[in-house]
DNA sequence: CTGAAAGCGCTTACAG
DNA sequence: CTGAAAGCGCTTACAG
């Protein structure tokens, strides 16, 4: 009587014992045809199985967690002072590590962190809820990476880390951004200003690079005059591109599709036509600008397959692998009318 | 010797036992300190608590979920097939809704599900992973609801359900849009022509009816040649627009700023002016527009409240609150170049 | 105020 | 191939 009163109490929720004694067969026998550990006749097999399926039973996998010393969860941390045209990719990066956790019954806890606050994350990692953490962004001397590394959870990065013991997974900036950076010098621009982000992000210094790596295979050098960073705010950015207007650069390259944002902006308030008077790229297409006019030559890289690759090697990671850091090759220049 | 390795092995994790063989007392007397339940000596409290905080204890939530039968986890559910434009409003409700969970010792499952694919949230129901679910899109005729109705699971829904047993949080929508309606009428624009999303979505209907209501209030009545519903993709919008153009409205009113974002653009193409030729109002914010030229009248939200509000209601409704559905009445109208 | 014991729903050596 | 038993790390009547 009190048991039934439970029953209805808890909605009628079977666990592994009702399943047994309704069989006449032991919890270990049916906890393992469900796991598919351990011999077990097909005959049994069969009428177990059969059973859960018609009593709808569904294990618990809080209890499976505490037995096996798993959480089945991992954690994904997204900044919370993020820039409105970075979302798409924050949310692309989500769907990649969704899809793939989903898929080995692993379950994503968001976790939103100012750069200067992780007590979201704290929370989780104290708690024990999680198996693994994935960080989408790097910056140069991370408390968040410090604190994992301190803890001894198992994390990967989407984006490249300065500690080589990390597990990072990155697409290849450097060598995309060299390819844009030459074919703009091969189409004969010469004086290619370049507006990048905050130097706290390593992806920043990537890119230099092969803006860098592309002048120099052309035996160009750099002209730092025409190179301005940590362009944070729309105002910087305004000011750094007006400033390369006067200084009269061929094209404007933006590190992303954030500042291009930007700078469309006080182009078309002070009446400066892109590509006439000035051409225009971007290192990074966010999507957010696809549609628009004049459309802009950007780099594309696939964003979701970033998410699914962090989390198959943060997977390997946990499963004992300590050598599964990535670089993904792959990437495309698309070239638009803003270079024409 | 066993027990040692153990414990190297789980990174030296502390135990309520541990705890209580290291003090001499029991279990019961250490989890009575933590949780605050049950009267205990203020002597042993101190010690306990010193030695927690000396040797970095923290409990196994694991643990404490299977024998609390709570899992202190829910889970938030956002479309996959979301617009780029409608970004920033899950995002603004899951940071309210982390926020408001992590207050309450809760985290939040990131659940990404196409409209007619719920697989991920499935998982997360069948395999008791959740003490609630927040759905934060509301459909007629919608399956996730149907599901966690059915599965007998507490969820809230962000925006208005047809099953008034449904706990829900939504804006006034109905109200606002009526009230930027009004004025609108007041300016003296007697011809407003109006593009809606999709019918399948509730909140189109409540936009919809705020429009009519401002009709009557004012005596006027309203005509069906210029009011385009289901105007899903970019194609339909701009047809419907300059449709509305060709009818010589006063003035366009979008649903919400995806649909604008596309009018916006065919203006540009064909080379209509705002507000010049026509004016142009949204009776959403999505932010995305916020700093463009023109800037655009439209209504404002606030979308983290609304995903702290649906929280708390989803918590009360746990707590066995059935009555905790609620109407923000907070919005704004905010006025700008596009209807002068 | 404190403790011994049973229980949450699983898994997994161990023994047969 | 199958079962009895111990264990995962907590909580909570029950008894004192």
């Amino acid at each position: 009587m009190d048991q039934n009163n439970k029953k209805v109490d808890n909605q009628k929720r079977l666990t592994i014992s009702d399943v047994a004694n309704a069989l006449g067969v032991s919890k270990s026998t049916v906890s393992r045809t469900l796991s598919g550990n351990g011999r077990i006749s097909e005959a049994t097999r069969k009428r177990i199985l059969q059973y859960i399926k018609e009593h709808n039973y569904t294990p618990n996998f809080i209890a499976k967690s505490l037995a096996e010393s798993k959480t089945f969860n991992i954690a994904a941390v997204i900044p919370r002072d993020y820039n409105l045209v970075d979302l798409p990719f924050f949310q692309e990066c989500m769907i990649g590590i969704s899809e793939y956790a989903s898929s080995q019954n692993y379950d994503v806890f968001m976790c939103i962190c100012y750069e200067d606050d992780m007590s979201q994350l704290e929370r989780i990692v104290e708690n024990h809820k999680v198996d693994g953490v994935i960080l989408t962004r790097t910056l140069f001397d991370d408390k968040k990476e410090q604190y994992l590394l301190e803890k001894k959870v198992p994390f990967a990065t989407i984006g490249t880390s300065i500690n080589k013991e990390v597990i990072q997974v990155d697409n290849d900036h450097r060598e995309a951004c060299k390819e844009m950076t030459s074919y703009l010098i091969m189409k004969g621009f010469r004086r290619i200003g370049l507006i990048g982000g905050s130097e706290t992000h390593i992806v920043t210094l990537n890119r230099y690079r092969g803006y860098e790596d592309a002048h120099k295979e052309h035996g160009l050098s750099v002209d730092k005059q025409i190179v301005y960073m940590n362009a944070q705010n729309s105002i910087t950015i305004e000011k750094y591109a007006m400033e390369l207007v006067k200084q009269d650069v061929d094209v404007i390259v933006c590190m992303d599709d954030s500042i291009c944002t930007n700078v469309l902006k006080v182009f078309k308030k002070e009446g400066i036509k892109v590509p006439q008077d000035i051409k225009l790229a971007s290192y990074f297409n966010s999507t957010m600008l696809e549609n628009r006019t004049p459309s802009i030559t950007t780099l594309q890289f696939n964003i979701k397959e970033l998410g699914i690759e962090a989390c198959r090697a943060l997977f390997s990671r946990i499963n004992g692998d300590m050598n599964c850091s990535k670089i993904i090759k792959k990437y495309e220049v698309i070239l638009k009318e803003s270079t024409k």
